[in-house]
DNA sequence: ATGCTTCCGGATAACGTTATCCCACGCTGA
DNA sequence: TCAGCGTGGGATAACGTTATCCGGAAGCAT
């Protein structure tokens, strides 16, 4: 399984030492140089650049890293590499302006390789750790956190370990989803989502019982929380849109669910008014443009970076949530009327 | 700018010296314990590894790796984090299998932030690059080259350095996809696509143009290559849809403007034939559905690595250009009839 | 007893950096 | 002339591993 790479005789590189010896002056010197050390005279320094451009020389962020202590690098666990990933895109951005390297791994949604993803980034002793988690313990973790790890989660909270977590406001997000069919004339909305076993799922379900007590609309078969597959969420589909009172409205509460909501209505989805709760690309170009609630991941992926510069900075600081929060993109599907009966 | 992480005093972790302490073995015992040497007797190996769990030990990779000259790590540079990305999945996915991590980057499709991107690397002394070059000229990679990082492109080829190269085949993609139009009754057929500053744009341009000649369809007016903006997509469009004798089918050159395109004829996209390069996800679900030629991204990230491991192996192999066959995918839209006349 | 493995410890040198301490200059200002 | 500085070299110890060479101590067969 590890067959690491490194079995040709590859060309050495230089090292400061051969910089030194083609500048003619000390190791010591060269180090100066390299560290923008002001105690070195100007003809120097132009020597010594000189060498390094001479030789090509870059210096080993491996040896500094370990002479440090500090590796410049945070670990990105993430459940998904493949699809648009916009939280990890901004904690690349918020990471390079920090001068710090993302190092991603995929989990694919898959507790034990989240695990070793986030052990191998342990061992590669990361400045921090921003994790998507996946399962609901991460008690593996708290050895790590306790030795000064500094963890952040995104999008769901680490269970069984104290950590900082930024989160996304579900239940104005669902809220803001329910008021908007409501305004638009609907009575009868379901909700079709992710497990309640998930976090978000049952964040979402709940505020969605919610607003439906709330207004006094009908619940009894409108909620359906489960794994998003094809045939769930076929069936649930079909179930609410069946019988004499049909529901008229439809919030869906992961971009999976919208898919394969769509998948299922399609050519009648005009027909259904939907409001997805997660924004994706494309979403503006479907016939009717879809109605979202967008996560703010930005904003999200910033504050993640800051949460772990913070604690690198403060490990006593006390464990931090920041709810994150969230806007109703109105794009048609989430406008349209119920037919009138 | 680099104000790296590490201010705070975090508890020290356990080193080998640790356990060896703890387990009252030798040092060198322990690493031979977490090396699997084998010449150590059952009893030992069981304290030690006693020791190393009491005290939460993880071997620091960064001293091994500075030991062992490897890094374990492949370096990904690629155009975009936040968008769909098959072949970084692939390539993590691939890479793993080896045992190998990816640090990815995003070059936002800049030329200067791919250059920082790719000397971090560098810097990092990764095990090799999988680069999906912005640029024209990749001049300051071939010290890197030649002092043997293994390096290799996808999707288009570095300039300026000799490199291993993993692309799609872009003439037969074009090819397939204009077959499929005339197939279907098509005989005035557009294409809308990339710059050809960029390879892949000249590349399709060039096949759109060689079957335009081969077939002795109609030329004039019917290729619209340059940068891809929602002004220029719609311009591009709005001229081959006028005149007395419009076109009735088009292929867009890549997702962009594919999307762009779609985003234009909006109501109107069911009455154009339409076949894009490259496939996306909802691509099934827009109406009509969309016809594409896709990529084999899964195929493109495994060859990449085998080129990596292979040149790592032996970096005198002389330098290869690996095409991976594209497949066209139909789904509606590039089966549309031409209006009948 | 003598040999010959097998198992383990000890010491030490790397890997390429950074940092510390000290010393040797060549200046300047009194 | 001597103290006080700024500039640079030299030596050396880290950082946490791995690897090499050696030596000792068993265990077992000759």
């Amino acid at each position: 399984m590890t067959d690491r790479l490194g079995g040709g005789a590859r060309r050495k590189r230089p090292t400061m030492r051969d910089v030194a010896r083609e500048a003619g002056v000390a190791l010591r010197t060269v180090s100066r140089v390299v560290n923008d050390d002001p105690t070195v005279g100007a003809h120097l320094v132009s020597r010594v650049r000189a060498a390094i451009t001479a030789l090509d020389y870059a210096p080993d962020e491996r040896a500094q890293q370990l002479r440090r202590g500090t590796s410049g690098t945070i670990g990105a666990a993430v459940r998904n590499l493949a699809d648009a990933h916009p939280v990890l895109s901004a904690v690349d951005n918020a990471s390079r302006a920090r001068g710090l390297a993302v190092l991603a791994m995929s989990t694919e949604d898959d507790e034990a390789r989240e695990r070793e993803a986030v052990m191998s980034m342990c061992r590669r002793r990361v400045d921090g750790i921003v994790i998507e988690p996946i399962g609901m313990f991460h008690d593996y973790l708290s050895a790590e956190v306790a030795a000064g790890m500094p963890l952040v989660a995104v999008d769901r909270p680490c269970g069984g370990v104290e950590a900082d977590a930024v989160l996304s406001d579900n239940a104005a997000g669902i809220g803001m989803a329910y008021r908007q069919l409501s305004v638009h004339g609907h009575r009868r909305i379901a909700y079709i989502g992710d497990d309640e076993r998930i976090f978000t799922g049952r964040e979402r379900a709940a505020a969605f019982r919610a607003c439906v007590a709330a207004s006094g609309g009908p619940l009894s078969g409108m909620v359906h929380p489960g794994t998003v597959t094809a045939s769930r969420v076929a069936a649930a589909l079909a179930s609410v849109l069946s019988g004499p009172t049909p529901a008229t409205a439809l919030i869906t509460g992961n971009v999976a669910t919208t898919i394969e909501a769509l998948r299922y209505l399609g050519a009648d989805a005009g027909r259904l008014a939907l409001v997805g709760f997660d924004d994706f690309p494309l979403a503006d170009i479907l016939r009717p443009a879809l109605t979202v609630v967008a996560q703010n991941s930005a904003e999200i992926g910033r504050t993640a970076i800051d949460l772990l510069v913070a604690r690198a900075a403060d490990p006593a600081r006390p464990v931090q949530t920041v709810t994150v929060p969230v806007e109703l993109i109105a794009r048609g599907s989430g406008e349209l009327p119920p037919p009138s009966a």
